[in-house]
DNA sequence: TAAATTTTTGACCAAATGGACAATTTTTCT
DNA sequence: AGAAAAATTGTCCATTTGGTCAAAAATTTA
């Protein structure tokens, strides 16, 4: 309904929406969806209450489409890992790519950290379904990977896990991060990159004398 | 004022705001500050809303109260780390600590990584004093390992919130984990264990041929 | 046991907030 | 330009909710 939907909005609608999207998403991961009022939104928008309403018929629907709106984008550093790569490339490309959204897009990753953390009331069924699906697929990978010596055996699932876990952290919790450590931004997370890269590194290599013993060809 | 005030409580007191602050875990990890009413509180625990205010001045109270009567045991694991320990099993026993303390009290997980996810208007100040210093303290023990050649050569600081944002995630995120491996919970916090320690394992042990180039006695 | 104190509660209030709607203004179309 | 359609807004409403308060009930004290 999305793609078709989107073409027959006129020049205004697009704007207004867009504009509306912009200002929730603002909000919404600042508040959440329940403290985020439509007052805030309007006043962060420019536009008036009952104008947002003319273009969203609730709140709700507003934190919807915005959520939503993101998923995609959200998910997409995932389909880039690609099993024809090298592993441990496409493991650090996909480390740098989540931490690349931390640095840039804080505040979507606040967003999905709220939802997630209070129960995932709109995305249940996605996360146990879509998202599900296509870790499944990368986690084959990696296990294939694994069987054929060319990554050090670990598991998949709380690889991802603890590489968003890791790479998240520094968007969601930014205040406490900041309160530790006094560094600008890009020095922050370049640090991290570092940081990161080398863990995943050690964690992913073979030891030398592992490879011939593991690989199977 | 707390040591010395809490004496001074009635049977009554005492036992009613125990059940208040455990309604108000429950709802305020839920929910979140705003979301969460006095109300739910009130049907938590059994009380009448008035009845609570009369132990509480405010709902901001509560929250503070029991944001603040959670803090010190929630620090506590960092403080056991001791520089006279072999390094990397003070450090593992520091993640194990903080693993456990996402499958055993996962609320309070989730009402910290809610209150910093919003900025920890309460907390700000907690942070960038007392908990940085504990964690300057403990950062330069790891610096004075890595420099007499007992641990690989990790920032301090990232090593923290690396094992933070990991073991967190199991009890922040359960909703996620949980669409994404079926696991019961025993097994999966045993499965995160073993991947956890690996990690550490790798990510601190010295290379053997390390060893010597960077110890300096 | 009777007075004093503490605890509990029903009724109520004011502010905040999501949303409805009719009237008005602006834009688009013919 | 004038009609039709779209967009905007001021006003209003109902619900939710944090909090008040005086009266009642329960407990403690003398």
């Amino acid at each position: 309904m999305n793609a078709v939907a989107e073409k027959n909005l006129s020049r205004i609608q697009r704007e207004k929406r867009g504009k509306i999207q912009k200002a929730a998403l603002e909000v919404f991961s600042e508040y959440g969806l329940r403290s985020a009022t439509l007052d805030k939104i309007a006043t962060a928008c420019g536009l008036t209450k009952p104008n947002i309403l003319y273009y969203y018929s609730s709140k709700d629907q507003i934190y919807f489409e915005v959520l939503n709106g993101l998923l995609d984008e959200w998910v997409a550093p995932l389909h880039e890992i690609s099993k024809e790569g090298e592993p441990i490339d496409e493991l650090l490309g996909y480390m740098k790519a989540k931490l690349k959204m931390s640095k840039q897009k804080p505040k979507e990753s606040k967003l999905f950290a709220n939802e997630i953390l209070h129960g995932a009331p709109l995305m249940q069924n996605i996360l146990a379904t879509s998202l599900r699906q296509t870790l499944d697929e990368k986690v084959a990978v990696i296990d294939h990977w694994v069987s054929e010596g060319k990554l050090a055996n670990v598991s998949g699932y709380h690889l991802f896990f603890s590489i968003w876990a890791m790479t998240q952290h520094y968007a969601d919790f930014d205040v406490q991060v900041k309160a530790i450590l006094n560094k600008n931004e890009d020095e922050l997370f370049q640090e991290a990159e570092e940081y990161l890269t080398n863990l995943l590194l050690r964690m992913l290599s073979l030891p030398a004398e592992q490879i011939h013993s593991t690989k199977r060809s």
